[in-house]
DNA sequence: AATAAAATTTAGACTTGCCTAAATTTTTTG
DNA sequence: CAAAAAATTTAGGCAAGTCTAAATTTTATT
């Protein structure tokens, strides 16, 4: 069995791995989970003793093939709970993320996989993330940054990077949401800030820093 | 905030000082934490410190206000969460205790509340125990123990003192449920057991050990 | 390439909650 | 009511996870 601050840090871990497609180093943890570099260190070193991640001193770290499956089993008890919270409970998708950070850590198999067969197998948390198979796979999704799609694109809002309720907030108050429709008018050289229409009459301007935190397809 | 430890000798000592009407022994801690005495100690010292317990060296503790308070806040998640497990997962009577002891420590208040209202206010668990309210005060049930209502009577199943899977699966076996109706025909002089009919055609023994911890009406 | 800066690790210590062994207090018993 | 037994507390220690400060390694800079 492994404790709340180790699935935890394989949680993170498994983040900044996959978010930067290098190995995390110390630092990054040390910020993520909000302690000191020493503290990581020490924690690396007994994740590596229990052989869930690969860990040269100095070089940094990634998951080992156990260490990401056990990953992907928190990611997928996190998701799902989520998504009872807001289809069941009727909570907010900016208001879920710090109570399924602790429903995540519950410990049966069987509550887990009961709760999937009631929310009817869901794909896709509250976010448009998907969610970890009971294999222990992550779905891939062919969503791109709206950052990153070209002048003239008519796109959907399929996620987000950004979990915050700072962020998702915003998203409220300027009316995108999930399954949102976009035509990419014009970016703006002086900021990068994207001109982009949401119905036949309205327009707005979604700065950079939001639309690199916005998935869309 | 309180450690899940503290919650977890606060719901223990409440149990034991409603069950005895005395004050809670160390040792009696000890058993029922599976811990030793010396350790029950420690924590003595810290609740009382928090003021969350009434605690004279070598005479036994009983709880303050603030912690009978606290003490039902946890007993009350508890069994709203064994009712979302049964009602809405599924789950057997006999396998959710487990499961409910490390739910009850999900510390949101909004949480439990939004639960409570998507169960529909339910006023019992599924082992017939009452929930207590929101404002922190325990429904009194009028139930008394099978073992103690006189020969002759008709009553009902309301309830259960013991949750162990064991002595729940014991129940089904006899094909004693919540709400089974029951008249007790005679109490055995030699071990005490009972006598009971359930249906016009169907009587059976029960021991005493079953009928002390059955509650009827 | 040598040195300065940054990142990381090591060393030693603290807190929580638990333990064992010994000391103390209360209760029981002859 | 005094001695024995039982219950409880104290003392000292351990593991997990954290910290600060110092040492070490890597990276960046001149």
């Amino acid at each position: 069995m492994h404790s709340f601050t180790e699935e935890n840090y394989l949680k993170t871990i498994y983040y900044l791995e996959t978010r930067q497609g290098t190995e995390v180093t110390t630092n990054a943890l040390a910020e993520m989970t909000a302690t000191k570099a020493a503290s990581v260190t020490d924690m690396l070193r007994k994740l590596a003793d229990k052989q869930l991640i690969h860990y040269r001193k100095y070089q940094g770290v990634r998951l080992t093939e156990e260490g990401t499956r056990l990953a992907l089993k928190i990611i997928r008890r996190h998701r799902l709970w989520e998504v009872f919270l807001v289809q069941k409970l009727g909570f907010g998708w900016d208001e879920v993320h710090n109570m399924a950070e602790e429903l995540e850590h519950i410990r049966s198999d069987e509550l887990v996989e009961r709760l999937d067969q009631y929310l009817e197998h869901p794909q896709f948390d509250p976010h448009g993330d998907p969610i970890p198979t009971p294999a222990g796979t992550m779905p891939t999704t062919g969503y791109q940054k709206l950052s990153e799609v070209p002048t003239g694109s008519e796109v959907c809002i399929m996620g987000v990077l950004e979990h915050s309720p700072e962020f998702l907030q915003h998203l409220a108050r300027m009316g995108l949401t999930l399954g949102c429709s976009l035509l990419l008018r014009e970016i703006n050289a002086f900021d990068k800030s994207l001109l982009v229409q949401i119905q036949p009459e309205t327009a707005l301007f979604v700065s950079h820093d939001v639309a690199r935190n916005l998935l869309v397809a």
